[in-house]
DNA sequence: GTAGGGTTAG
């Protein structure tokens, strides 16, 4: 290592003078050992170790070195040390300053984009085709429509609008800002274009919901490549239409691993698991995302069982988990409510590199231990949240409701609204339900009425289920029973069956029969009911 | 002659 690195150097340094080297000044062959050492630069650490050897060989103000550095920094997402090593270079040229916009756009610093993009326009330094495409991604990742309608204009007036991959740049950010006719605008003006700039066309109007039009596009292509299929694929499984994205995916002369993993993703969202599981099995590819897609489908589809099973699998396979994944695993191991299970996942995600401050994967771990018993952590994450939203807050208070902590879930509740957190349909779920458990009858119907009264929510069968439930269980059937009789739609599975066991804990076989028979009706298969049934006839035998 | 750019899946 020290050796290649001497050496690297010692071409550098005798290029300067008048030595046996066979360079000249700025010339650097491809084989340049310093600069292969900079393409196989994998960490920050490899990378601070060159950068430290640049500098001590008086190299820092080498403009194709230090371009070098800032892609590597570009590609290991270090965007601050990237900013550092650029504000060194004393007279930066246009590489350099596209360099760090690129930087820039890619972490959606779209702030820092254009001042960078001000102080290089006061430089003498004049933006050429390679700057804008930069600028205008960060503009259309941050929906910023009028700076980069400001950023068009000042591609006219550099004169770059010809160049193939700025009018691309302008059709892609148009068409994601959803100013459809402005992109096709571009479109139409272009000179070239390529299979980038018509699939940047077509998921403009996909994003629209425009399908027909879409199509239309993506049928007049010239040419298509593998993204373009995928992007059309994508925009059948987007809106729901599984038979014309198979239909393309069956027909596309070649596939990667994208096209299996946008199918599979398909059919876990329509919970059509056999299918997602046929064509993962068929892939000849499979990446964190594929993988990742299995394990949230047996998650949202409540095969729980399934989801830590292909988690294993993936594990034993070393492919390194990311957090999407993480959030499955968790979704999958709150269904199972194993405390055990859920431990071993939270040390599992706290040892690997995931970057566990993002909230969505806290609230994933709030949900899990929350859900699987392990209130303390679960309070003591939610508690180290920098801000709490209602997600996490409903995490919460179902956990200590199911924990049998039902006053302080409703304690929560009011915390949450104090906070000024407007509770949803679900948060009213969620509430009603830690009533019930804890008995808090008259707290539950003041719920349910300040629901319509003050959010404006009508209650959903959900929450009637609840209410009935609540009622049931205080042993107010009658209550329970016309409460039921006034619903404004029709009464489902969840609220009678909560009636039913009321009856059952209270041995009321008058209501329990009628109320048997409603279920019957819904669901006659259901061995659930029957056996209810049973038990409220038996229990009452009991009482007799 | 050397260095930099755009589109797709979670």
């Amino acid at each position: 290592m020290t050796l290649i690195l001497r050496r690297a150097s010692s071409s550098f340094r005798s290029s300067s003078s008048s030595s046996s080297d066979n360079y000249p000044l700025h010339y650097q062959p491809p084989s340049s050992p310093l600069s292969s050492l900079l393409s196989s630069c994998k960490s920050l650490r490899h990378l601070q170790h060159l950068h430290a050897h640049i500098v001590r060989k008086g190299l820092h103000q080498h403009h194709i070195l230090i371009s070098q550095l800032l892609s590597l920094c570009n590609s290991l997402s270090e965007t601050r040390y990237a900013t550092s090593i650029f504000n060194h270079v004393s007279h930066p040229n246009i590489y350099l300053w596209n360099s760090i916009l690129k930087g820039y756009s890619e972490k959606s610093f779209l702030f820092d984009a254009i001042s960078v993009f001000k102080r290089m326009k006061q430089s003498d330094v004049s933006p050429d085709c390679f700057t804008f495409p930069s600028l205008l991604k960060a503009c259309s990742q941050e929906g910023a429509i009028r700076v980069g309608a400001a950023v068009h204009c000042a591609v006219l007036r550099c004169g770059v609008e010809v160049d193939v991959f700025v009018g691309t740049g302008l059709v892609d950010f148009y068409g994601k800002c959803r100013e459809i006719e402005d992109a096709r605008k571009v479109f139409d003006g272009m000179r070239e274009r390529n299979e980038v700039t018509w699939t940047a066309m077509v998921v403009g109007y996909v994003n629209l919901g425009e399908m027909g039009c879409a199509r239309e596009m993506f049928d007049r292509m010239p040419n298509k490549n593998v993204v373009s299929w995928n992007a059309m694929i994508g925009a059948y499984v987007k809106w729901g239409d599984l038979i014309n994205a198979r239909k393309l995916f069956d027909e596309m002369p070649e596939r990667n691993v994208v096209s299996f993993t946008t199918m599979i993703d398909g059919y876990a969202k329509a919970g059509d698991m056999a299918s997602a599981r046929f064509l993962f099995d068929q892939s000849p590819e499979r990446d964190v995302v594929a993988w990742s897609a299995m394990i949230s489908g047996y998650a949202q589809n409540g095969q729980s069982n399934e989801a830590v099973k292909i988690f294993h699998e993936m594990h034993s396979q070393n492919v390194r988990p990311d957090e999407f994944v993480m959030v499955g695993l968790m979704s999958a191991c709150s269904q199972v409510g194993s405390s055990e299970l859920a431990k071993w996942v939270d040390t599992f995600a706290s040892q690997s590199s995931i970057n566990l401050d993002q909230v969505h994967v806290i609230a994933a771990l709030i949900d899990m231990n929350a859900k699987c018993g392990n209130m303390e952590r679960a309070m003591h994450l939610f508690e180290k949240l920098p801000k709490r939203d209602l997600i996490s807050y409903c995490s919460m208070i179902q956990g200590l409701s199911i924990n049998g902590s039902g006053a302080k879930a409703v304690g929560l509740f009011k915390q949450m609204q104090e906070e000024g957190l407007t509770p949803d349909t679900v948060a009213f779920t969620v509430v009603l339900t830690a009533c019930s458990h804890a008995g808090l009858v008259e707290e539950g119907c003041r719920y349910f009425m300040s629901m319509k009264n003050d959010y404006g929510i009508n209650p959903s069968s959900d929450h009637y289920a609840c209410m009935v439930d609540l009622l049931g269980r205080a042993g107010r059937l009658k209550e329970a029973y016309g409460l039921i009789k006034s619903m404004p739609m029709e009464p489902q599975a969840g609220a009678w069956g909560a009636l039913l066991g009321a009856c059952r804990l209270y041995g009321n076989i008058g209501l329990g029969e009628i109320v048997a028979r409603h279920l019957f009706d819904l669901e006659p298969h259901n061995a659930a009911s029957m056996t209810l049934m049973c038990q409220v006839v038996l229990n009452n035998e009991c009482i007799g």
